[in-house]
RNA sequence: CGGGGCGUAGCGCAGCCAGGUAGCGCACUUGAAUGGGGUUCAAGUGGUCGGAGGUUCAAAUCCUCUCGCCCCGACCA
């Protein structure tokens, strides 16, 4: 995961490789770019930059507002988790055991018990659980915790698969079944509330396949949100543990009738990943598009004048918007940069995403006016001239928020556009070969069958969507009757 | 781990076959002009040619070994 060293040519140096061109260049390009991230001198981590890095508090403000508004509360939990802490839940330490990885050695001695540098935390949270829950009085326990874990990738990608990478993990315990069943639903729910109204990218919730699911639950929930080229990304997923791991980690509580119980737990993640998410829905040939809501900045000012007789007027009206804007809680920034031209400020703002740029000129000084551009509609169309300064932080934030509703729009459209139905196998290798995208089916296939068509077509089941408006129908694989639909997708 | 490819300035590359002063473009620095969509000119800075060994008067170039990386095939938030 080195810079790559003479594979293709043209990375002509100004902006990024065309989507249509190479998606997955393109994809790396925006990434390094817009200095959201560069890669480590470790293969398969990354250095998250600045400029990424903000993207993602903003991402973390959102989400964790939400989690403290269903009732949550932050914790954390230590890196390192005992080996044998694993291997108490035997699905979870199969699932997990190819891409662990392990200290056997501190402070220049062999240790007695290997640690395992944590791949999630249901182990070491389940044993602090046992200990801390004695009666139903004490449930339900919601956590949450963000931090760092690491798992061994074979093929790793910026954001979207890296052997560490940040994310929360929430993790909850319940004295009911039907409680801890609520609360696997209610946070897949703010997940895709999130991923709708911050990230602006619209997503499928469903329960993923027995394949598919977290190594260690009873059911996996995800929101699945389908990237520029058609590929399905799982964004976040909820996961229903049943009482797994409160068996295998000894989380009993006494309940009302005075009887011994296992609670019931569940874990709800996001990652990192979801940078990978924004790139990918919104983004375009000029690079980078962000969604106001997250965006690190939202508003970029650009100052433009011929003569030097023209500058100390430009300059000031600049100032002038930039402290109001400021002022008006927006986010902006004056690019006052005297070494460049205002065209490379421009194309160069347009790369890193930016959802509004502010022109101010010589003739804007003289309207005491400034021109708006979009980033989402390139070129003079999506310019506004003569936007008059008075009022303007209110006209920005309308903007701000027209733009945030139309990346929505647009990217529900295109993943309308490319979700199909088909009522055969043979239309099923067709549709994935002749446009890609989502597919629809109803599926009443086992895991083997899934497992066959994941070979014969790379892909697969994405969820079983809870909103199947379909009905009852023909399994397109099977041929039984059933009223059960599956989206089958490629998949990162 | 199997197959393919690549290591020369921060990045992209040429030079290697036919050994002989280490080059080009971009970036960077300085200066000047320019400035409403990637501006131009000039002068500069920067390299143990991935590493080790060998052949030779002389190695980026030939030989041997070695290290690293990338791409494609078995796993995944």
């Amino acid at each position: 995961m080195r810079p790559l060293r003479g594979v293709g040519k043209p990375m002509a140096e100004k902006g990024v490789t065309p989507r249509s061109a190479d998606y997955a260049r393109w994809y790396t390009d925006v990434v390094q770019k817009a200095e959201l991230a560069d890669y480590s001198p470790v293969k398969g981590c990354m250095v998250i930059r600045p400029y990424g890095y903000t993207l993602w508090e903003n991402i973390q403000a959102a989400l964790d507002r939400r989690f403290k508004d269903t009732g949550h509360v932050n914790a954390y939990f230590p890196l390192f988790i005992p080996m044998s802490f694993l291997q108490k839940e035997a699905e979870h330490v199969q699932g997990f055991a190819p891409e662990l990885a392990v200290v056997t050695v501190g402070g220049g001695k062999e240790l007695d018990e290997p640690l395992v540098v944590r791949p999630t935390s249901e182990t070491i949270i389940g044993h602090m659980y046992s200990q801390w829950i004695r009666s139903y009085r004490d449930l339900p326990v919601l956590i949450n915790q963000w931090g760092n874990v690491v798992r061994w990738e074979l093929r790793t990608r910026l954001f979207l698969r890296t052997t560490e990478f940040l994310w929360q993990e929430g993790h909850t315990a319940h004295a009911t079944e039907q409680e801890a069943l609520e609360e696997t639903i209610r946070m897949l729910g703010v997940y895709a509330d999130f991923a709708i109204n911050e990230a602006a990218i619209p997503v499928i919730q469903g329960k993923k396949s027995q394949r598919e699911k977290f190594a260690g639950a009873v059911d996996s929930y995800t929101i699945e949100a389908m990237m520029g080229n058609g590929w399905a990304l799982q964004s976040g997923t909820s996961h229903f543990l049943g009482q797994n791991f409160a068996r295998a980690f000894d989380i009993t509580f006494l309940n009302q009738n005075n009887e011994l119980d296992h609670a019931w737990t569940t874990s709800w993640g996001l990652s990192t990943r979801m940078v990978g998410a924004i790139i990918m829905t919104h983004g375009d040939d000029q690079g980078l598009v962000l969604p106001p809501r997250l965006a690190p900045l939202q508003a970029v000012i650009v100052p433009i004048w011929r003569k030097d007789a023209e500058q100390a007027a430009v300059r000031e009206l600049a100032q002038r918007v930039f402290a109001l804007l400021k002022a008006a809680g927006i986010r902006a920034k004056l690019d006052d940069r005297d070494e460049l031209s205002a065209g490379f400020k421009f194309n160069d703002w347009e790369m890193r995403g930016v959802p509004l740029r502010i022109e101010i000129g010589p003739r804007d000084v003289e309207q005491n006016a400034v021109v708006l551009a979009r980033r989402d509609v390139p070129g003079k169309e999506g310019k506004t001239f003569g936007v008059p300064v008075d009022g303007l932080a209110a006209a920005v934030d309308a903007m701000l928020t027209t733009i945030q509703a139309n990346l929505l729009r647009r990217a529900t459209a295109h993943r309308d556009a490319n979700t199909h139905t088909v009522a055969t196998y043979d239309e099923f290798k067709q549709a994935l070969e002749d446009r890609g995208g989502f597919i629809r089916v109803h599926w009443a296939g086992t895991g083997e069958d899934e497992d066959r068509i994941k070979e014969e077509t790379k892909a697969t089941i994405r969820c079983f969507p809870f909103e199947k408006p379909e009905g009852e129908g023909v399994c397109f694989y099977t041929g039984r009757r059933t009223d059960q639909v599956a989206i089958f997708a490629r998949a990162y």
